[in-house]
DNA sequence: CCGCATCCGGGGCGATACTG
DNA sequence: CAGTATCGCCCCGGATGCGG
């Protein structure tokens, strides 16, 4: 194992989970829970699998990732953060702080987007202004990739995938999804930029954040 | 320039500070301020220089570090960070938090270590538990490396070098000197750790942290 | 299909030498 | 003092193969 040599704690983190590929392996498992080998290939565009392999491997030995053997029928081998790993959470957090201001000027022409990656994001500044009303469910398609918003105990979090009966649904291009998720522009503002909005528009004012000026 | 070609913002973040080496370039410009070319290269032990020169470019066409040319007598470049470079404190922070686990066991054999390197550990526990009291001076010797401690407004912060006329000396191998100045292990249990401790121990006891069990 | 291992080409990285 | 030049090596990226 490839080490700095240096007797200084961000070294030594640096050390386990510094190499190319290593944390945004964790953000996936951050985002997304316990995984598959194929999840995760999925999640991380770009990835070769031998790598993948490789830093799973390095991930379980630094006592970040664990490894577990699904019962039949699911017969599967699932990867999830061990709560060390999960330790690892405001790193990810300040990273994705520090990196939001890139994403205004939209993607690259190449750049492949995830649904997951607007977990968190969103989560950080969507509430639920009004727990005690019956929960509601927001479908969100950004660049074609589904996820859905639910209300639960004064939250808000999101999930990959499509609702069965959402309350309103949000599709448009990444960069104002994303925007009107995080409060940088509101729904007007997102409709101009290409947001289709369907449903009940008082469930969406419920959940989305107040926009700030930039 | 490599880029994960992810719309996402940690990602993006890692696009620009993933490197190798890159976080830790942050680190010393944190941790020292405004730096030379030499200083940062005796910070990062183990660097190769052409490798700190592409970094320092790299860095300065990220907007994260600039350089100034010193004006005569001194006639030499300083590297600073940006305010955007400044805005990685807290993911260094917290890098650091998550790393500091890793310094228990000691350093590893070829370790190498460096007075700066506890700046930012030392001044997250440190007050000043009498700010109006005259300021008092720490001269610390960290396996040699020297550094010292000086309040000022309530706080305490730490500066490479040696003081004129320390109110105390700290002495001993970093491991038990960075146990002490976190809170980690007490005054006792680091002297029977191999601390020597010389002057007013009046002003040791009014700056360093209550030892929290662990 | 899932979870890798193997092979191979290119470039980032590491060490040393050298220079205005 | 602040880099550039050079040269291996191994990490990384991409493709393919392969056992369960």
């Amino acid at each position: 194992m490839r080490t700095y040599g240096q007797y200084c704690a961000v070294a030594k983190a640096l050390d386990l989970v510094g190499d190319r590929w290593t944390l945004l392996v964790v953000r996936e498992l951050l985002a997304r829970g316990p995984c598959r080998y194929t999840d995760l290939r999925n999640g991380l565009p770009g990835i070769a699998t031998n790598l993948l392999a490789d830093r799973l491997r390095d991930l379980e030995q630094a006592g970040v990732v664990s490894r577990e053997e699904a019962p039949p029928p699911v017969a599967t081998t699932l990867f999830s953060l061990t709560s060390r790993g999960e330790e690892l959470a405001p790193v990810l957090r300040e990273l994705l702080r520090w990196g939001m201001p890139l994403m205004q000027q939209g993607p690259a022409p190449d750049d492949v987007f995830r649904a997951q990656w607007m977990a968190w994001p969103a989560t950080m500044r969507l509430t639920d202004r009004e727990p005690d009303a019956p929960p509601v469910t927001i479908q969100v398609l950004a660049d074609g990739e589904p996820a859905f918003l639910e209300t639960s105990g004064g939250g808000v979090h999101l999930t990959v995938g499509r609702a069965d009966h959402p309350d309103a649904v949000l599709r448009g291009p990444a960069r104002v999804v994303l925007g009107l998720l995080t409060g940088q522009i509101d729904l007007d503002a997102a409709a101009a930029a290409g947001l289709e909005c369907e449903g009940d528009r008082v469930a969406l004012e419920r959940v989305l954040p107040d926009a700030v000026a930039v």
